[in-house]
RNA sequence: GGGCGUAUAGCUCAGUUGGCUAGAGCGCUGCCGUCACAUGGCAGAGGUCACAGGUUCAAGUCCUGUUACGCCCA
């Protein structure tokens, strides 16, 4: 074995053994046979929009810990691997590359596909390819972490099988009236002109401005009366939309213009002045900024602003768009009494908002302008600032008890808050209900529950639709038809032949009528009116929008022909995302799934073996993106009397990785590290070990991120920790199987523990002791404590103590050989979850190395023991702890640190032997632990002569021994400043105890057990004390 | 404005239901080329547990308030 351990030459072979023994691949029919227990994760697909960076790598890492160590343990292990298409980022990152390349963008493609040249299918064929490629480069970065999904059964959120999901999932929401399509305001992004969703739209302080402009009031005639109202605004361009003035009815100062009409500038165009109780009366002392600010009459602009559209509702105002969807200034859009504003038409509206202020100056209308900062809505994506905009869209509707009243009953009782349920008194778990399957859901920690919940109270639709190429086009197609033709009605009679129930058209086709006109939904019975029992006719006037939302793959023949034409727009990616605990098991068809995938053909068992899966890993700002949208989704489609079961049992939330200075890692600012750089330069074993350990309970980890000279990339000191361990493990491994391959187990009999020496029960019981640490973290998923027990295993008790202990007598001693072997192979197994390639390059020499079993020292039954990562879990029977090993072993150690104590201080070369002179009872203990303290102490010889006057004395358990032949001569002054700082600290913890135990308090009210235990220790001080006190006196 | 989190050694972090003289790793100081490992060994220095009150026999831990920083939501 190498000096060292080489990560770069042994990580490829491993992993080739591994998918050589196709290791990672889970077998459904084992679980539903009841041969074994299910444990499943789904991985959060990445975006192929990037290659993985250090967050990726942290929850990578977790899963597969978390899934080793269930396979190890006997469980049907099944991680899904799988990528997700991300639609607005991968477009958007497509776009930007090919501009970077001078080659055409997006917005070529669209005069393309305008001009009918097939720009869509050109444009997506080209991102396709950017996601092929990072597809591969994702998947490469996964197994280079030693990430061992079932690679078998990977899935893509676009390809065929999570699309069928898809139309499956949009096309039972739609019948079922929980999609539906809406004129709305929607957050649109101007720059890539889609609507984004509440939950991607970013605040951001702006310094900003209000700016106070006059409205002239006008009489019934619509003349001037030369009084006039002002407004206050942050956006003076959108007045140009304006339909009303508002005013609180309570605001006895302003509350006479209710009534009155005003004029708008420019425009010309007469509004009136209503009251509404959303008005802020003005108060300038007041803490509030929108009082503090308002002049009491607000601007009403019901197509540009949120709250406008609610008073525009109220009083039923008229809604008037002002700009185009790049959000210039336009008349093409709804709006048309330009009036004499036609000069600000087609400007931007950052340069409206200055034309205007301009304008309103000029003509004096313009009473101030003052400084102020306010958060404004950004787009995730482009970060330009979000727009109220007025359009159609398609939302699904969250807000229903069947949606968000079924993911509330979902998170298990004891994370609810009593305020939620209160509020929502149905979102109450019926866990009492036969298979209501509520209540199931848990998080870890324990308080992003409240994040889930509160997310679940204040739910609003969700705007479902996107104006964008990239991803699972809506199902749905459109026409308007003229009733009144005979073509609409042979079209109309012949398609609902086989009309079974409601709107429902054919096989996989439902739809939905609605009156051209008012917009309003036309139902059945009203476009096929009953004329008895038996016979429908057919509504013969007025024009209606049909949509029809069909889910077949013939879908777009059946109805293109008939003039119908595709929604363009396409589903939010998250609705997809949403479906991934179905669409990758196969939902809702698996024997079409089976011939989709020609790797495997077992879809029809995974659904029921594997969902709900056992836990979801991933970062807390995932919660209310994806969390909460699969937990809706999945229990939606999977319901049959009762909502069905949550996709996972647990929530596993980890922390976010910052750089040292407690900033996100991010492109921008250049302090990302690249998780294949530090496989490359520490190994991957040393990356997971180091991410382990820096997995606590806390929300933000800090990484010190530092610039490596020589590469040029960036690292951080803190993966060291994990390259020091693993060349630990390998060194230590490297030792024990010399030591082992020198003098051959031989085989017989399992040994009784019993007969072992001291040390060899104590590193026994040392493995146990960690084993049941580790256990118990992984099951709270504790991932700095699983590492530390790690740590301390290997490095403390094995390296430092045990090896060094068995060093003399391992040689002879095959009962000990046989425990060295036994208790590196646990350790092995122990690590492997978080370091697997070093573990089974190992295990792969020390399973070729003779074995003698020890009774109750076992492991886990597995399917197989082809490699470690197939190798059962270390299950040592209780028996084996052995306090009394453990016991009298720490004496063992405390003497020897109280030796080495001494040597350090009186400088005595570490190669020199030095003598230990001991009497009474620790005599006899120590000729037990013989040679073990010889060897740790390096000991010349143990006398139980007094010693001579050149000695230096150290006391243990309350008694002074001395230890000669340190150096030619001792130096007193050091044996005295060394004894006279010992006193000292001694004398500081005895007045402490005499304090607590002078306290009538304590004594009185503290646990008896508690008191005992202070009154031995302050015994056993002032023995302590006294002893050196002694060994001061002698040396005068 | 609401919610959540964090504040402990120079740095990164542990510290369960209150019960040690507050721990670990890195870094630092000294010694060590020793035949598993210098990516190592042995020994050591280093802390008013953010601040102010309170509860208690006992507070890093519980309560109230304050300050600073971070994240999420409006």
């Amino acid at each position: 074995m190498s000096k060292a351990y080489d990560s770069q030459a042994t990580e490829p072979k491993m992993w080739s053994k591994w998918i050589d023994n196709n290791a990672f691949h889970a077998d459904p029919s084992r679980v539903l046979s009841g041969e074994a227990r299910p444990y499943c994760i789904l991985i959060p697909p990445p975006n192929v929009t990037a290659a993985l960076h250090l967050g990726h790598a942290l929850n990578n890492s977790i899963q597969d810990i978390l899934i080793r160590a269930h396979r190890m343990k006997g469980y049907e292990t099944l991680w899904m691997p799988g990528t997700d298409h991300a639609g607005i980022a991968t477009q958007t990152m497509v776009d930007k590359k090919l501009k970077e390349a001078g080659q055409p963008g997006i917005a070529d493609y669209k005069k393309k596909e305008l001009a009918g040249e097939n720009g869509r299918e050109q444009f997506t064929q080209l991102v396709q390819d950017f996601k092929d490629e990072y597809e591969a480069r994702i998947t490469d970065q996964l197994q280079k972490m030693g990430c061992s999904c079932d690679w078998d059964r990977q899935r893509f959120t676009m390809d065929d099988i999570c699309a069928r999901a898809v139309r499956e999932a949009f096309f039972r929401l739609f019948k079922d009236g929980l999609i539906y399509r809406g004129k709305r305001l929607v957050n649109w992004d101007p720059v890539t002109q889609t609507a984004l969703a509440d939950d991607e739209v970013e605040m951001e302080d702006v310094d900003g401005f209000f700016w106070y402009m006059r409205y002239p009031v006008v009489d019934d005639a619509g003349s001037e009366t030369g009084e006039h109202v002002t407004v206050a605004t942050t956006r003076p361009e959108t007045f140009f939309g304006d339909t009303a003035v508002a005013v609180n009815p309570k605001d006895a100062d302003r509350a006479k213009f209710i009534g009155k009409s005003v004029k708008l500038p420019f425009v010309n165009r007469i509004i009136p002045v209503i009251g509404d109780d959303y008005v802020v009366p003005p108060d300038p002392e007041s803490s509030d900024s929108k009082a503090k600010y308002a002049t009491g009459f607000l601007k009403v602009t019901p197509a540009h602003d949120p709250n406008d559209y609610m008073i525009g509702q109220r009083h039923d105002l008229p809604i008037i768009n002002i700009m185009a969807p790049d959000a210039s200034i336009s008349d093409q859009h709804g709006w048309e009494d330009v009036g004499d504003a036609s000069q600000f038409l087609g400007m931007s509206r950052e340069d409206a908002r200055t034309a205007v202020e301009q304008a309103f100056r000029d003509a004096n209308l313009l009473e101030a302008k003052k400084p102020y900062n306010h958060a404004v809505g950004h787009s995730y994506r482009s970060h330009a600032p979000i727009e109220p905009y007025l359009s159609d869209q398609w939302y699904c509707k969250v807000s229903d008890d069947k949606l968000r009243g079924s993911a509330q009953r979902a998170l298990n009782p004891d994370q609810r808050t009593d305020a939620s349920l209160k509020e929502w008194t149905d979102s109450r778990p019926k866990m009492m209900t036969d298979g209501s399957n509520d209540g199931t859901m848990s998080f870890y920690p324990a308080r992003y529950a409240k994040t889930y919940e509160t997310w679940h109270d204040n739910l609003r639709d969700w705007c479902i639709s996107r104006q964008l190429w990239w991803g699972h086009r809506i199902p749905v197609w459109h026409k308007q038809v003229d009733l009144s033709t005979e073509e609409a009605e042979t079209f109309c009679i012949d398609s609902i032949d086989d009309v079974l129930e409601g709107n429902h058209i054919g096989d996989g086709c439902f739809g939905r009528a609605f009156d051209s006109e008012t917009g309003l939904p036309i139902s059945f019975e009203k476009l096929f009116p009953r004329v008895d029992n038996n016979t429908r006719t057919f509504l013969r006037e007025g024009v209606v929008d049909l949509y029809l939302c069909d889910k077949t793959p013939e879908a777009a023949s059946r109805w293109e022909s008939s003039g119908f034409t595709q929604d363009p727009d396409v589903l939010d990616t998250w609705f997809s995302s949403a479906l991934w605990p179905l669409s990758t098991m196969g939902w809702p068809n698996a024997d079409a799934a089976n011939s989709d995938d020609d790797r495997v053909n077992d879809f029809e068992s995974m659904l029921s073996a594997f969902n709900p899966s056992s836990v979801l890993t991933t970062a807390r700002e995932i919660i209310t993106l994806w969390v909460s949208r699969m937990t809706m989704f999945n229990r939606y489609f999977l319901s049959e009397q009762h909502s069905g079961k949550a996709p996972f049992k647990d929530v596993f939330i980890h922390a976010m990785i910052q750089d040292g200075e407690g900033r996100k890692m991010s492109k921008s600012l250049g302090n990302g590290v690249d998780p294949l750089d530090i496989i490359h330069s520490h190994g991957a074993d040393a990356m997971r070990f180091t991410l382990c350990q820096m997995t606590t309970q806390t929300q933000d980890v800090r990484m010190p991120v530092e610039l490596d000279a020589e590469t040029g990339k960036n690292t951080s000191p803190k993966f060291d920790i994990g390259r020091n361990l693993c060349n630990k493990l390998w060194n230590a491994a490297k030792f024990a199987m010399m030591m082992l391959e020198k003098n051959p187990i031989q085989p017989g009999m399992p040994i009784d523990p019993q007969e072992l020496s001291l040390v060899d029960r104590w590193m026994l019981s040392r493995v146990v002791h960690a084993t049941g640490a580790i256990n118990t973290a992984q099951r709270n998923y504790m991932f700095k404590d699983y590492a530390d027990a790690v740590y301390d295993l290997l490095w403390r008790d094995f390296c430092d103590w045990y090896l060094e202990s068995i060093k003399p007598t391992v040689s002879e001693d095959p009962n000990q050989a046989a425990v060295l072997r036994a208790v590196l192979d646990a350790i092995l197994r122990l690590m492997h979850p978080i370091t697997p390639f070093i573990t089974e390059a190992i295990h792969e020499r020390l399973s070729t190395i003779p074995m003698r079993e020890i009774t109750g020292f076992k492991f886990e039954e597995t399917k197989s023991t082809a490699s470690l990562c197939q190798s059962g879990w270390p299950i040592p029977d209780d028996e084996l702890r052995d306090e009394v090993a453990e016991e009298a072993y720490g004496r063992m150690v405390a003497l020897t640190t109280a030796i080495r104590e001494v040597r350090a201080s009186n400088k005595v070369p570490p190669k020199r032997k030095v003598v230990l002179h001991v009497s009474g009872d620790l005599a006899s203990d120590v000729s037990r632990w013989s040679p073990l303290v010889e060897t740790l102490c390096n000991l010349k010889e143990v006398s139980h002569d007094p010693a001579p006057d050149a000695s230096a004395s150290f006391v243990f358990e309350g008694q002074e021994y001395r230890v000669s032949d340190l150096a030619d001569a001792v130096d007193a002054s050091v044996e005295k400043d060394r004894l006279t700082s010992e006193l000292a600290s001694l004398s500081k913890a005895i007045g402490g105890l005499e304090g607590r135990l002078s306290n009538p308090g304590y004594v009185d009210k503290a646990p008896e057990h508690l008191v005992n235990q202070t009154r031995a220790e302050l015994e056993q001080k002032k023995q302590d004390r006294d002893s050196i006190q002694s060994a001061l006196d002698k040396l005068g």
